[in-house]
RNA sequence: GGGGGAUUUCCCGAGUGGCCAAAGGGGACAGACUGUAAAUCUGCUGUCUAUCGACUUCGGUGGUCCGAAUCCACCAUCCCCCA
């Protein structure tokens, strides 16, 4: 199976310019493709690993990608797919963003001599001259087809700043510059990006009178059509200090049935044929499922030892034995509660587990706290601190957990 | 530039001087049921104390009043109409 066939068999393809050119482009090997990334955050999120999986495909198949870090667009806000403007974000922490960007992709990408290359747009964007950009693409943008354009459709009613709106002409200009300077023939991104990139191919077509190809991705949505990588509104970072390996795990092992399969498709890299065999599983046997995609997309991202270490806690937490070696651990000190006792409440609140005092009270009374295997019913115990020493395990709820320890 | 309107707790959205920590819905969280899923049902959803209660919150600042999310002034942001 050719790399074409196997992006289709995986369901990765939404809309492309030419299926034919690109077929034969990505099938020879001969593509230079680019995919943008703006660094609105100081991690890539679960939502940027798709892209980053596809463009590690493309290069296994001896295609060229350009990660493409956004430090010029990214000062301006891609309005896609946002009821709101976007926070304006200084130079400063764009550059740091754009930093970190780069650290995370280098561990995915192999950017090693003529493999792959990562550029900033900010080297040619932020010292463009407005009149003469004007002149020179400005005038092959058609401000009537732009408010058509989808991206923009959201915002009709709410508002569009003439920044924002501007976004699409820099993301154009991107293509038109790798094009000339890089022979990026080609460019990648997430269909809500659909727009944009026509906008590039569009503006090669009138400046240079060439071809240049696009082709979108099939945004990963769940089954209520929600886009995926969130949890109540925060993104799934990949970045282990702001996501723990062991949450990134929970967040795919609690996917619902009916998406695991297509995650296990789109994001891992386990053989087509292996996973047409998994397609007649159902009931409880896609718990099975859910787990090999859990493994595999932390083996993906944070390395084969941590996936070991996240599966082996969650497999101790929710079979019967409590495992207290493999949980998250909290160091409390002692000096903070004088009196040589602690209660419940403030365990909670120390171990994170409760944001508050009223929180923990709620959770206790609703029978959601255990202490080492034994449910909490007062909201008024206490401990002896020097019973803590060597730690509990404290539950809140089933799935959060943590072992804390008072010194 | 002129005129009109909006800004409420995580989100949407009620609330036009005391009965407002603020209706309703969504989401989140907890419990039951389960398969660490979904659906359903129940509880719960500012903080501190938990008993009465105290404190902070309704874009910002200042004011009127015994008392303000509600009235006034100014500022900020956004939307609509006319240019």
């Amino acid at each position: 199976m050719q790399i074409y066939e196997e992006l289709v068999a995986r369901g990765l393809i939404a809309q492309t310019t030419n299926e034919a050119e690109i077929r034969e482009l990505i099938n020879s090997g001969k593509a230079v493709f680019y995919i943008g990334f703006d660094c609105t955050a100081d991690s890539l999120t679960a939502g940027h690993f798709m892209a980053l999986t596809l463009m590690k495909r493309l290069q296994m198949a001896g295609n060229k990608p350009i990660a493409l870090i956004g430090g010029g667009t990214t000062m301006i806000g891609d309005p896609s797919g946002r009821t709101d403007m976007r926070k304006m974000l200084t130079k400063e922490d764009i550059d740091h963003n754009a930093e970190c960007f780069k650290r995370q992709m280098e561990r995915f990408i192999d950017f090693g001599e003529g493999k792959a290359q990562m550029i900033n747009n900010a080297d040619w964007l932020l010292n463009l001259n407005y009149v003469e950009l004007l002149r020179d693409v400005g005038a092959c943008f058609s401000v009537n087809n732009m408010l058509r354009a989808e991206c923009y459709k959201q915002r009709m009613e709410k508002g569009l700043s003439f920044l924002e709106f501007n976004y699409m002409i820099m993301q154009s200009y991107d293509f038109y510059y790798l094009f000339q300077n890089y022979g990026c023939n080609l460019q990648f991104g997430g269909d809500d990006q659909w727009s944009n990139m026509l906008g590039g191919t569009e503006l090669i077509r009138r400046k240079l009178g060439k071809d240049a190809n696009a082709m979108t991705i099939t945004l990963l949505t769940d089954s209520q059509g929600k886009k995926m990588g969130k949890t109540a509104g925060n993104a799934v970072w990949l970045d282990p200090n702001k996501t723990s390996p062991f949450e990134f795990y929970q967040y795919w092992r609690n996917v619902g049935d009916a998406d695991v399969l297509k995650c296990i498709r789109m994001l891992t890299f386990l053989p087509v044929e292996e996973i047409d065999k998994m397609d007649g599983w159902e009931g409880s046997q896609l718990n099975t499922a859910k787990e090999i995609l859990a493994y595999e997309l932390t083996k993906l991202v944070h390395g084969e030892e941590e996936a070991n270490k996240a599966q082996a806690q969650a497999r101790a937490l929710f079979s019967a034995a409590s495992d207290t070696d493999s949980a998250p651990t909290v160091e409390l000190s002692a000096a903070d509660y004088a009196d040589g006792k602690i209660d419940i409440l403030a365990l909670l609140v120390g171990a994170e587990l409760c944001a508050s005092r009223s929180e923990a009270r709620r959770a206790v009374e609703q029978g959601g706290v255990t202490v080492d295997g034994e449910k909490v019913t007062d909201f008024k115990t206490a401990y002896e601190v020097s019973d803590l020493a060597d730690g509990k395990l404290i539950k809140r709820g089933k799935k959060n957990f943590k072992k804390v320890v008072v010194k």
